[in-house]
RNA sequence: GGUACCAUGGCCGAGUGGUUAGGCAGCGGUCUGCAAAACCGUGUACUGCAGUUCGAAUCUGCAUGGUACCUCCA
């Protein structure tokens, strides 16, 4: 198998990728809380590890991908009630709880579809979960690392940091952050602000409820995810992935609560998606500064200059790596809209190129297609290898405008090139033809053109530039060449 | 205040201690009846200051600016 580098947050460093298991790789990423439409954030983390699942499997590797459904747990505040957003937002609706769940987990795989997304071999809800969770928090509680108070259940992070290291996936002292800490009121179940909550003693307005050992409440929102990784993946996996901003708390908590149940970490390489921000700042709920994908498909955001299809929304993030922050702009937009057209336009162009004898070429596209894999096995350098595949893009057309020649073999490659890099690993897929009849279209189009080119023989350029502006109001591009027009849909 | 990270040409965005990233936009050209597309050519780029080095945008230090996290957040 070929060598894939990973920058690891965990060793802040760049290590090769060494499954636990020959072959095989289990992955686990923080997936989304339902109780919004999701928005660019969202489909940056799921496109980021939707590539690295899509490139691990064409490497060879058996993947084992879970990613949760958060459809409990997250605390609003810890100072406040306890309510949970889920309840929340189900009672400013007036509907159950469940319903809310279900409806935006619905309109996230719908969302995720159009992008491409392939859906993960699991996707546990927490709700599902419940068990699993009572269960770790009792191993916690054996194990000495947590406290019961009021019906909840703390995790002793000073306890922990005795033995162990708290912090240490963040950088983060927890003396220092005792010294730095801020006042927070109602604190008056946590011995130590730094705990966290296993459990939650639910109030009696709470209405997301389960029956547990210490009160009818519900799980801690780190809590989850530990529970449901290793359930799905083993005590100990490979990979678990997420955006930065979950990496304190959310991370450096599930690293204590594996080790305080289990004795050892679960996750051996950390990978962690940074922001898309808009105007530099991070597009979030709290800013209320973020674009959802209905509003990117649709165009129907005051900061959209028109609406972007799913691909060119998910080509403009592949063209940044990862692990930068991603400035959203219509310019960048545009530019990654035409970027991916000029690409997808030379796939046409290289499905009816005529090979030649000899090529000009021969040396320079097995060179490109081993830059281009070596870029995505380099932590995932999406970005330089779109630059790569440019490289071929330019041969096809220089190909196709006969001052380059493309022998059989050449032509062959760079479709593998094309399938097995932008269309398998990256998820690029061409855009949907429109689904009517297309022997129809594809006559009447040809008909017209047909009396186009008889104008055009009889110099009446009246007649066939009206044709030709006619046609691309309908969304029909005409494009005239040596050997005849032929036309595209916009 | 603490922790982590970032700073590249009009714009987006890779990158290695010395040799072209790539694209968008612009400009010039080829092609075209004209366009569009395509192709060719075209850019004093690396926040500032010091240091290491034969040589740094790339390493080190300092400064400045910015972002994220420290409360839910991809």
């Amino acid at each position: 198998m070929k060598p894939f580098y990973i920058y690891n947050t965990l060793s802040r460093k760049k290590e090769e990728f060494k499954p636990l298991v020959e072959a095989h790789a289990g992955v686990y990423v923080c997936g989304p809380t339902v109780y919004g439409d999701p928005h660019l954030g969202h489909a940056r983390s799921a496109i980021t590890f939707d590539v690295l699942t899509r490139y691990l499997r064409h490497l060879g590797y058996k993947v084992r991908y879970v990613r949760n459904i958060t459809d409990v747990g997250h605390l609003e505040n810890d100072a406040d009630s306890g309510d949970d957003k889920i309840a929340k937002k189900a009672r400013l609706e007036q509907l159950e709880p469940m319903e809310v769940v279900q409806y935006y987990t619905n309109r996230y795989h719908d969302f995720m579809h159009a992008l491409n997304v392939l859906p993960p071999s699991i996707e546990p809800h927490a709700s599902g979960h419940i068990i699993e969770q009572i269960e770790m928090i009792k191993t916690i509680l054996d194990h000495g690392f947590a406290y019961i108070e009021n019906g909840s259940v703390y995790f002793d992070v000073a306890k922990y940091n005795q033995s162990h290291v708290y912090g240490k996936l963040s950088g983060r002292v927890l003396d220092d952050m005792q010294s730095n800490t801020r006042e927070l009121d109602g604190q008056t179940d946590k011995h130590n602000p730094f705990d966290f909550a296993l459990w939650k003693k639910a109030s009696p307005e709470h209405i997301m409820r389960w029956p547990s050992p210490w009160s009818d409440g519900f799980p801690g929102w780190h809590l989850e995810c530990s529970a449901m990784s290793t359930k799905y993946l083993g005590d100990t996996f490979d990979i678990h992935g997420g955006g930065m901003d979950l990496l304190f708390p959310h991370h450096e908590c599930e690293i204590a609560q594996s080790v305080a149940a289990q004795g050892h970490e679960a996750a051996r390489y950390w990978m962690h998606n940074n922001m898309i921000t808009n105007n530099g700042q991070k597009m979030g709920k709290s800013l209320g500064n973020f674009i959802t994908l209905e509003e990117m498909f649709a165009g129907s955001h005051k900061l959209l200059a028109q609406a972007y299809t799913p691909m060119t929304v998910r080509f403009f993030i592949l063209q940044a790596h990862y692990s930068s922050t991603l400035d959203f702009s219509n310019e960048a937009m545009q530019a990654a809209e035409k970027v991916l057209k000029r690409i997808l336009e030379a796939v046409t162009t290289l499905n009816k190129l005529a090979p030649a004898a000899t090529s000009t070429r021969e040396n320079e596209i097995p060179a490109i297609i081993e830059k281009c894999y070596a870029a995505l096995s380099d932590d995932l350098n999406t970005s330089l290898a779109i630059a790569h595949l440019q490289e071929a893009v330019r041969i096809i057309n220089s190909a196709n405008d006969k001052k380059d020649s493309l022998t059989a073999t050449d032509i062959d490659r760079l479709k593998q090139l094309f399938s097995g890099l932008l269309f398998d690993s990256l998820g690029i897929a061409a855009e949907q033809q429109q689904s009517g009849n297309t022997a129809l279209l594809d006559g009447v189009v040809n008909m017209v053109l047909d009396v186009r080119r008889q104008a055009k023989a009889n110099k009446d350029f009246a007649t066939s530039d009206k044709i030709r502006d006619e046609l691309v109001k309908l969304g029909i591009v005409v494009k005239d060449t040596k050997d005849g027009s032929s036309w595209t849909l916009a």
